[in-house]
DNA sequence: GGTGTGAGTGAGTGCATACTCACACCTGTC
DNA sequence: GACAGGTGTGAGTATGCACTCACTCACACC
């Protein structure tokens, strides 16, 4: 009936299949883990059948590693955004780094992001490509934060320990408890925070 | 023939064999993860049945678990022997954490502890008993280091937090990369570690 | 030497899961 | 309107894995 045009057409893209396929892989790998979601559970997020998963990405491996570098990716978005909210604002040095760590604090919020570079971190020993994109995604977070806060090592070591704290303390759910070691360690990275 | 004494029976009791296992456990959990190991491996690397191992823990999970608590429990036991040398020799307040700090480093040498501390943290978000065990760890080490160095929250946040750090960088191979930026974070945690 | 209990196992069962294959349907192009 | 190639699927297959069952053997005690 009505002449289909690139925007009444049924069928999406490859590209764009794809692109849906890491975003509902993203939330779902994040509650199960890499290796303990199951592919099917994926396509159903992501709509499409299991079959033409394995079209879009020949192995799970390749959908794993693709997750894994938007997440990477994400958070430096995340950061290169906040970077320059804050210069926009006037800020320098270390304001920068700060609004930085902020912006990871409200990042992690909703937990995919957190739970998968806790995945991430566990599965990268086993996993060649996985651990190569994590090393990519440190890479060009250390010079990110050394080109616009212009931190020195020290600065960035602390500000990178300490989000891996964060996820640390989140992944035991220390931000909901109510002893006092729980509230001392949670309380203290207000300061500075990374990835 | 020969009259068997506690010396020459041959059956171990239970408890030998569970702890076995669990020395088994850590060994291939640590390499496989939680999740990715398959019981029979476990069973084989401790020298029993499959189906003995489930007369032993009823389940997985109770394995599991069982390996995670030993953790715990080895990283304590660590840095109270540190704690005690280092004051046997002198030591007072932050010359205690450092040496406490300088164990870790020695401590995941060997991988096995690294490793299952990552598989745990991305465990506990979904597994509640392997969170419960985790807070406990944490409490537990929160508490030694207040009363045997005397530090305080700011100091011991900061410990906390390189530990962490020193974990996620040995995840991702960066002790052994060449790159600036990977040298600068490995270096820098010479200083003060922990957990 | 008989007997009760705990140590120990071989051989399954049933289900979950990564990946495949043959086939149907859209859609742009000539 | 036909045909080429891209989008999409239902129904598998093969393997791996948690957990079970029926059974044997060692040992301590009488």
């Amino acid at each position: 009936m009505v002449p289909p045009t690139a925007t009444t057409r049924t069928l999406s893209t490859a590209e764009e299949r794809r692109e849906a396929v890491i975003e509902a892989g993203m939330k779902v790998m994040a509650e199960r883990g890499i290796h303990g979601t199951p592919t099917l559970e994926v396509a159903k997020a992501a709509g499409i059948s299991q079959a033409y998963l394995f079209r879009l990405y020949p192995t799970k491996a390749d959908l794993a590693i693709a997750v894994v570098r938007r997440c990477n990716e994400r958070i430096h978005a995340t950061f290169t955004a906040a970077a320059a909210q804050a210069k926009a604002a006037g800020a320098t040095g270390e304001d920068v780094l700060h609004a930085m760590g902020e912006s990871y604090g409200e990042l992690i919020q909703d937990r995919t992001l957190l739970l998968l570079q806790l995945h991430c971190h566990a599965a990268a020993p086993s996993e060649p490509a996985i651990q190569a994109a994590m090393q990519d995604g440190f890479r060009n977070l250390y010079a990110l934060i050394k080109a616009e806060a212009g931190a020195d090592d020290e600065e960035i070591s602390q500000f990178f320990a300490t989000g891996m704290l964060i996820n640390t303390l989140a992944a035991m759910g220390a931000y909901e408890l109510d002893e006092p070691w729980a509230q001392k360690l949670c309380l203290m990275p207000k300061s500075d925070d990374p990835a």
